[in-house]
DNA sequence: AATTTTCATTTGTATAAACAATTGTTGTAG
DNA sequence: CTACAACAATTGTTTATACAAATGAAAATT
């Protein structure tokens, strides 16, 4: 559906407030959808996007603020997103030997483990929610996308 | 700055994957903007949206369900945002005489003169935030963005 | 007319996010 | 060496969100 259909407004709007509230509504659409595969894994986003992070440092270990970094979310939350992480056996946490201040996280084979049964479900399912655009499509919306943060 | 360069990652996303994340993040990006812009106002997006919805009804009730068709978000929120605004004076609530299930919502005065001092705000800043895209590069992105979603 | 079903909204509760303040540690300047 | 600033993570609190269940009213069924 168009999202002049969906918001359903009388007045003509003007481009940009259209391009913004479309990109909103998107999102949220592409949250919800990514939700629902992701539930009965009993994992929120979040937490599959901590553990593919820690995957990628290769059985090397990250501290929270490089989490953090990637995450491109609020600290805050990092400290109890990984607790829970913990709870489920998927990550471990130390205090760093060489700066006491810093804190090192790994996965687990569990964790590994989960993420292979996961990655793959989460592959598919991203190919068919962007199934609608071809690759050149894509690869305009990604660069138009970027071209909207420039300079800001 | 890149969707690439933020993500960081060693390896080549797919395609896919790459359009997703950066949908998530420019999205946020967005968020934060339009948030620091009304926080001065002291008050919500969401907040904002109702408000601009119903004065979209010029003078006609809306109830509870109208608004949440429009704001595309969870219902629940709904009657408690509606109790914000209350409290703000900035709409009244009653109850419907026709159907006493439903609730009548109107915007003040006072919400009225509010949405006139935010709003021209809001639209600059809209237009800002998209100026380093053409109008037809805007044009693009609703539509990459509408057949995205399309057939789902 | 009484019962059930559906509708519109509200409430409860559990979970997550945002923001500020705090703790403990390290680095550095005098 | 002591004091002070900076850093990394944690904790507390407030606010928002999601989901389920409950309330009360109207419509439909028997």
């Amino acid at each position: 559906m168009k999202i002049e259909e969906i918001i359903k407004t009388s007045v003509d709007l003007p481009l940009s407030k259209k391009v913004i509230i479309n990109l909103i509504y998107t999102e949220k659409w592409i949250q919800e959808q990514i939700s629902s595969v992701l539930k009965p894994f009993d994992i929120s986003i979040q937490q599959f996007n901590v553990l593919r992070i820690l995957k990628g440092q290769k059985g090397k270990p990250a501290n929270l603020s490089t989490i953090q970094n990637r995450m491109v979310s609020k600290m805050s939350n990092t400290t109890r997103l990984v607790d829970k992480l913990i709870q489920k056996e998927f990550v471990n946490r130390q205090v760093c030997p060489t700066n006491r201040r810093k804190v090192e996280i790994t996965i687990t084979q569990q964790g590994l483990d989960f993420l292979d049964t996961v990655s793959p479900v989460m592959n598919d399912f991203e190919n068919e929610l962007t199934s609608a655009l071809t690759s050149k499509e894509l690869s305009q919306l990604n660069t138009l996308l970027n071209k909207l943060r420039s300079e800001k």
